[in-house]
DNA sequence: AGTGTGAACTAGAGCGCTTCAGAACGTCCA
DNA sequence: TGGACGTTCTGAAGCGCTCTAGTTCACACT
């Protein structure tokens, strides 16, 4: 197994015949010597089979990494039920790419987040927060790190850069539509309110304690219109099976709910679906609302009405609020992004 | 700004008064101290606020990075269109994650995979490869950086531990089973065959010069069942929409084809929107099939036929895979996964 | 007392790179 | 002709850690 040794930038300033800094800067720095040594340092390197220099040993020398790090409040596959977070994962992945920056997954596996140890290993010199209860671990691991954070959707921290969007307000919005054109019974299908895979009824006790944000504060809006005593199904995550039945319970109560609010159009399709099993028609019998317009909210049957956020527009902001802070940049005033209400032909007024 | 400076191990050792070696030792050996030592110096970190060894200058002395890059073909938004890859994915990052480790992402802007600096500048210590083109740039970056590489379901590289799936076994199955039962008027919905963004029919020179290896089994486990006359329609990703468009083209098309295959589920799933679309009925009139089998394929409507291929678990053997790589083993012979066709409803006997 | 043994800890040489303060060598203008 | 300046290249000091080959010391055994 004495395979070759791998080269190096000495290997390479050796074979060419100058120093070490030299061949740096060939990489780094082509201003710093003239265009024929380049070529020629350029040229042996390839010739040696030098790939460039090290990230790693380059990152210890610079004292960064390039690297922006992702944690998440679940498992990736969360993102095959939820084309929410896909969206936002594909507009940070490719604002951090944009400026050759690497993107560091760190998905959790149980639903608190990454695991502390991750966190404290990951070779990454900002991370952004998506969708962690408010008091994940790996938000202190970071923290004692003294890694720069942004947060998406988390409440605020001291001393972190933060995207949000109105999640209270649009809820407002899209249950007020309803009550205006007549909804007086209503149902809530919401995801977890906490980090332990419940499915079920949601009790008052679990209400007031709500670990996410997100969930707090769409419920919160929602129920501001409808009144606290709203019957609330929690999903453990957001995908259609799940509120398909949720939404199926809630129906089966009497008298019936004429509208569904939903805590995500994922949830609201599973409604949509329910609706259908029980024999029922959307909106003629009840009326379905979602919350972030997925394109796939437009396609649905019939058409979601729904609250549109921008997803994609969250990531990449969340990306350039990244690289704002590896340049040192403060943190700042969290970006509010606008929320607006989608009407399309689920809704409409109740019989 | 003058902040003070982030305590090291040296940091650590001074307060202690032992030697940088002993502290960390306490952080990797510890049985190399005695365990009132170890408390002691744990304890001093962290008034120190030092958070345990930094993750680069470790990785240069242990010449490896704990982590597993991820090269993918496409956006990362392609997983909120198809469930499929972050089910892999998931698979992928929870064994990695399982061995402490972390993935790091390299998507791919255009279709061509990621930028060969993207990967030239990652730290990873091997590589996996998945949905590339088979002559992604990306693919050479790697090599010529010498990273070990595991690929999925792409074409056999030299000196590459592999993990596929019978593709061409697969399709071959499918399209059988509908020939048995009495199907001969075909149609084909197929996801990319070059990275170029094409939506539409495929001409016989385009069929020949597939660069996408799936992409081309499947679509000849199809043909060399159905004829190579068949009508094959490409989408540029593998969408429900696109699917939509394709198949609603396929079946405008006279005589009618009977049945319908896709080479994913995806796809399938806008094909049996397609049929609804034109007033028919699956499986009374058209018969579809798709590949894949995530999820969403069970609770289609009506739940569809489609075949199997164990997608969490190919993600998991990449992940053991490249582990292994990690550890110095040879990349040995490619693992094949078993595919199985999953009969439902919409497919039967053509009227 | 002499020797062997194991446990506990340390010195110091790297890991592969960046970067800053020069050195060497023209060139140009006064 | 000489000094000021620019360009091109080099030397060497780190970056923060790991790890091998020790050294020390206490204790047990003969």
């Amino acid at each position: 197994m004495d395979r070759p040794r791998k080269p190096t930038l000495d290997t390479v300033a050796g074979a060419v015949g100058v120093s070490r800094a030299t061949v740096s800067n060939a990489y780094n720095r082509p201003d710093q010597l003239s265009a024929a040594l380049r070529e020629r340092i350029l040229e042996t390197a390839a010739s040696l089979g030098y790939a460039g220099p090290d990230p790693v040993a380059r990152s210890l020398a610079t004292r960064h990494s390039a690297a922006v790090g992702f944690m998440l409040g679940q498992g990736l596959s969360a993102s095959f039920a939820d084309a929410a977070l896909s969206i936002v994962l594909d507009g940070l992945a490719s604002t951090v790419d944009g400026h050759d920056h690497c993107l560091v997954l760190m998905p959790g596996k149980d639903k608190g987040g990454p695991r502390p140890e991750t966190v404290a290993r990951a070779q990454a010199d900002v991370v952004v927060a998506y969708s962690l209860p408010d008091d994940a671990p790996a938000l202190t691991a970071a923290r004692t790190r003294g890694l720069p954070m942004v947060v998406i959707d988390q409440p605020v921290l001291p001393d972190t850069a933060r995207v949000e969007v109105d999640d209270f307000g649009g809820a407002r919005l899209a249950a007020s539509s309803l009550w205006a054109s007549g909804h007086r019974r209503f149902g809530v299908v919401t995801f977890a309110l906490h980090p332990d895979g419940h499915n079920g009824p949601v009790t008052p006790a679990r209400l007031a304690s709500t670990s996410f944000r997100v969930t707090r504060d769409r419920l919160h809006g929602y129920l501001d219109v409808t009144g606290t005593d709203t019957p609330v199904w929690e999903c453990a995550r957001s995908s259609r099976e799940l509120g398909r039945a949720g939404a199926r319970a809630l129906l089966s109560t009497s008298p019936r709910p004429t509208a569904l609010l939903c805590a995500s159009d994922e949830l609201a399709f599973g409604a949509l679906q329910a609706v259908r099993d029980l024999g029922l028609r959307v909106p003629t019998d009840v009326s379905v609302i979602g919350f972030d317009d997925v394109p796939a909210a437009e396609h649905a049957d019939p058409p979601l009405t729904t609250v549109r956020q921008p997803l994609a527009e969250k990531g990449r902001h969340a990306g350039e609020l990244a690289l704002r802070l590896l340049d040192g940049g403060r943190p700042g005033e969290p970006t509010r992004l606008p929320v607006s209400l989608v009407s399309r032909d689920s809704t409409a007024p109740p019989k």
